[in-house]
DNA sequence: CAGCAGGGGGCGT
DNA sequence: CGCCCCCTGCTGC
């Protein structure tokens, strides 16, 4: 929920972490073949204990949950099952929760609004993050989640990423948003220095100098398949130290950004 | 074809 | 634990 700059980048592809105790989990669950929870009814193996003990649920024969609530009869196989029938039934909570914040489709189911997203509008996720976060909004609605904070190693490695020149006023005039944004807050001074001339081909679109709290940065990129991808990513020039305050600022991102795809005018903080 | 939903697995918190 | 992934069958436009 909090906002966070994730200072900690794994060493083995682009994932950062705000935590060392965090990056030690991604390292060992990503890049670990290890998997000492093993079942004794089949080939299933597993990281850790709760998944095994979800993958064992799976073998009895009864459903091993059932719902507590009086007089009701269903039983389902596991906890996630019983838990959305609970919402549905007994608590009347059937409205779609999830929205497409591009096409404003509402769907009740976040996995659902994920294949929206990929075969509409085309998203696709940047590397180090194999899947979409959604984030709630004042309207109870669930949107894509466009801006998550990261480290400055992968500021460098996506300046790296080769650009062809396109407009980014255009790019935002059309309405279908086919990226991820990315928040960069810089690290601590003294670790590295500005690059300089990272690689100038001008699709960086800066804030004014007196302002300089942002930078939207378009890179357009092909994929395997040959097929044109762009991904948006604000390189934010925040304070240089962290905040003393614990009380992030918090105002609403995707409100800004929509302003954004309205109004020249580039202010983001 | 698009959306819905159940089942089961991965993994960040 | 909770969120999100994939796979898959069903349904309705």
């Amino acid at each position: 929920m909090r906002n966070h700059v994730n200072h900690y980048k794994c060493p083995l592809c682009d994932m950062t972490c705000p935590l060392p105790s965090s990056l030690r989990n991604h390292m060992r669950f990503r890049h670990s073949e290890d998997r000492p929870f093993k079942c004794d009814c089949c080939d299933y193996s597993c990281k850790n204990l709760i998944d095994l003990q979800k993958h064992l649920d799976t073998h009895s024969e009864e459903p091993a949950y059932r719902c507590d609530f009086e007089n009701c009869t269903f039983s389902a196989r596991s906890l996630c099952s019983i838990k959305s029938h609970y919402r549905k039934v007994h608590e009347g909570d059937s409205e779609p929760r999830y929205k497409c914040h591009v096409c404003d489709k509402c769907f009740t189911r976040g996995n659902n609004l994920t294949v929206h997203l990929r075969k509409k509008h085309q998203f696709k996720w940047p590397s180090g993050h194999p899947r979409f976060r959604y984030k709630e909004h004042e309207d109870g609605y669930m949107r894509l989640q466009l801006v998550r904070y990261e480290s400055v190693e992968l500021t460098q490695q996506l300046l790296q990423q080769p650009q062809e020149g396109s407009g980014l006023e255009a790019s935002l005039n059309e309405s279908s948003l086919q990226g991820i944004i990315l928040e960069t807050v810089p690290e601590e001074p003294g670790r590295k220095e500005e690059e300089e001339g990272k690689g100038g081909e001008g699709t960086a679109l800066s804030a004014s100098r007196d302002n300089p709290s942002s930078v939207i940065h378009v890179v357009n990129q092909t994929s395997a398949e040959g097929q044109q991808e762009i991904v948006y990513y604000v390189l934010s020039e925040g304070p240089r130290e962290p905040p003393p305050a614990p009380e992030p600022p918090s105002g609403d991102i995707m409100e800004k950004f929509q302003g954004i795809a309205e109004e020249p005018e580039i202010q983001m903080v």
